[in-house]
DNA sequence: TTGAAAGCGCTAACAC
DNA sequence: GTGTTAGCGCTTTCAA
């Protein structure tokens, strides 16, 4: 059906490899590059990745594994990763695993068959199991958003500083005084979740604040979860004076949750959020919030694999960490004695 | 590096026929099957895809090149698109143009060259010449949310009624008596504004009502297109009394703009809103709204797709128009008279 | 049921 | 600078 190279050699008179040769970049006479491309142009040539993947043993095919493509923060990360890796001829296919451990590993299956050069993944099972016939296979893997302890050494990372920004944020709470201070989580066990609870801890033991059991909650990164969990909070006879809240989608609940009861911020609670995304700036103007740089992350990620998938014979595998930001609002203010 | 059937074939003694055979769903004896099994987990036999493509001709690759990534109604299209495709084990390479034409027709390239099989396209360029060498490939190409005229009979789509969809709004509210309605549409010339401007239109004459140009505002389906939109409804001198906002980022700016107006809904004026996503549920739980079914549209499609691709010699075009719903709540209110 | 062999469209020696 | 040729790993006749 479509034209081939073999047509193209036909057609011109000229063999495969002067062909090959141009298209790759390599130099041909004028006169032959003239009567290549009017072959080109006349038989509609486009060339077969299908085949030069075969030959070279590279797809040029960049495997995306992610929980859940309906969330704004890993859509941002993704448009900017693609962007860059499709400027340079790889093309993404995006699996979304929605946070589940079988599918995810599915995942890693369908993209090796299909001989992906490299693998992203921003990982549901903290096990890294399914990613071991990945790294079998020798093909680099990167993973984005959330480490592997097991697999130290052996895979590249692009992740924000989570135990800072947990600890900037409630350092900045209880240097205004405040002493009852709630967190909403994620997922027990989810690696950011984990590391922000660390930073939160470590911020209470400078300011010599002994932490609460009950003022820890998981919210499950859900807008829902983050509504219920404050709901709880201000269920407690000991009502925290200062909220922090961990992702977007929770913070948009949490804050919907304090609305529905009426409860005004920064007057009655002190609140730091989490991802500054474009809807947040119009809805909730003046919040105090920790921003993750989604578009930074993107871009280190896919340079990063672009590093790893055109490097020497030894890849070295690196961990990016990227800071936060706290951006300043008018969601917190000074504990008053008495609240 | 891999493991090939070539070594299953040594490993074994069997023929390569046999081996690819059995894979393919062929009977082979029971002593052979376990033979090669036990090779397949020995070797760590990985079918190669790459190399079946190129064979068979068929990639089993589906390109899908959309507008934006980050956007709500599109993701959750394509998450319910991937989900079908991939069990059939069809890959998606999505490709985010950025609402850009150059884009979009590279895009198109670039998929074309790595041979997918088949096409979706939410359009951007809405003359579809970018779709040209799609099209003369041979490859079936389905339009998602955007007919293109040009292309009528040569395509397949899955789109809304878009008119029913608008008329049914703006019908509901010439019913309580209102006679200046706003709307707030998308861009000028895209497929779905003009097609919910008709509705509109049709609604009003319906109703005995002249349209007004002044009632009639382009939004660019952005938030702040709407925000912006509402302003400048409300510097009219006469102002309408009810609204229909086309989008779901539109509708959110759109009230956005009347609660920093200090304007309540439905008492100073009345709202129709588009496209009911999780988060708005929360944040304007009494919106009346016009609801696409977005996992449908996506579901449609791939299986459309699927139809097109293992259909007989001649693809048989199809246009698969769904319906919306009109969701009740509590944004619209009958106009008093005097207001 | 099984196997030998040809070939999908390309690249990369290697010789000219 | 150009052409010949041998595969990349698979599927698929065709004959046994």
């Amino acid at each position: 059906m479509a034209a081939t190279m073999k047509d193209l050699s036909r057609e011109t008179g000229l063999g495969l490899a002067t062909i090959s040769k141009y298209f790759n970049g390599g130099t041909v006479r004028e006169k032959n590059r003239l009567l290549i491309d009017a072959a080109v142009k006349k038989l509609h040539y486009v060339p077969n990745e299908v085949a030069r993947s075969l030959k070279t043993q590279h797809s040029r095919v960049i495997g995306v594994v992610i929980p859940e493509l309906s969330n704004a923060f890993i859509t941002s990360i993704i448009s900017s990763m693609e962007d860059i890796l499709r400027k340079k001829d790889y093309a993404v296919i995006v699996c979304d695993c929605r946070s589940d451990a079988k599918r995810e590993k599915d995942a890693v299956e369908f993209l090796l068959h299909r001989r992906v050069d490299g693998l992203i993944n921003m990982a549901t099972d903290m096990t890294g199991t399914h990613l071991r016939s990945a790294l079998n296979a020798g093909i680099p893997v990167l993973l984005i958003d959330r480490l592997i302890d097991g697999l130290r050494g052996r895979v590249s990372a692009v992740v924000i500083d989570n135990v800072h920004a947990a600890n900037q944020a409630v350092r900045k709470l209880t240097a205004l005084g405040h002493r009852q201070i709630g967190i909403i989580l994620g997922s027990p066990n989810l690696y950011t979740t984990n590391q922000r609870l660390v930073g939160y801890l470590n911020a209470l033991e400078e300011a010599g604040i002994r932490s609460e059991e009950e003022y820890i909650r998981y919210g499950d990164y859900t807008m829902d979860g983050g509504y219920q969990a404050v709901l709880d909070l201000l269920k407690l006879k000991r009502r925290p004076s200062a909220l922090f809240v961990t992702n977007f989608e929770m913070t948009l609940g949490a804050m919907l949750a304090l609305q529905h009861r009426k409860l005004r911020v920064p007057e009655d609670l002190s609140v730091i959020g989490f991802d500054k995304l474009e809807l947040f700036g119009e809805i909730f103007p003046d919040l105090t919030l920790i921003r993750q740089p989604q578009l930074s992350i993107g871009r280190e990620a896919a340079n990063l694999m672009l590093d790893l998938l055109g490097g020497s014979e030894k890849v070295i595998h690196r961990i990016v960490t990227l800071s936060t930001e706290l951006t300043e609002g008018h969601s917190i203010r000074p504990l008053r004695e008495g609240v």
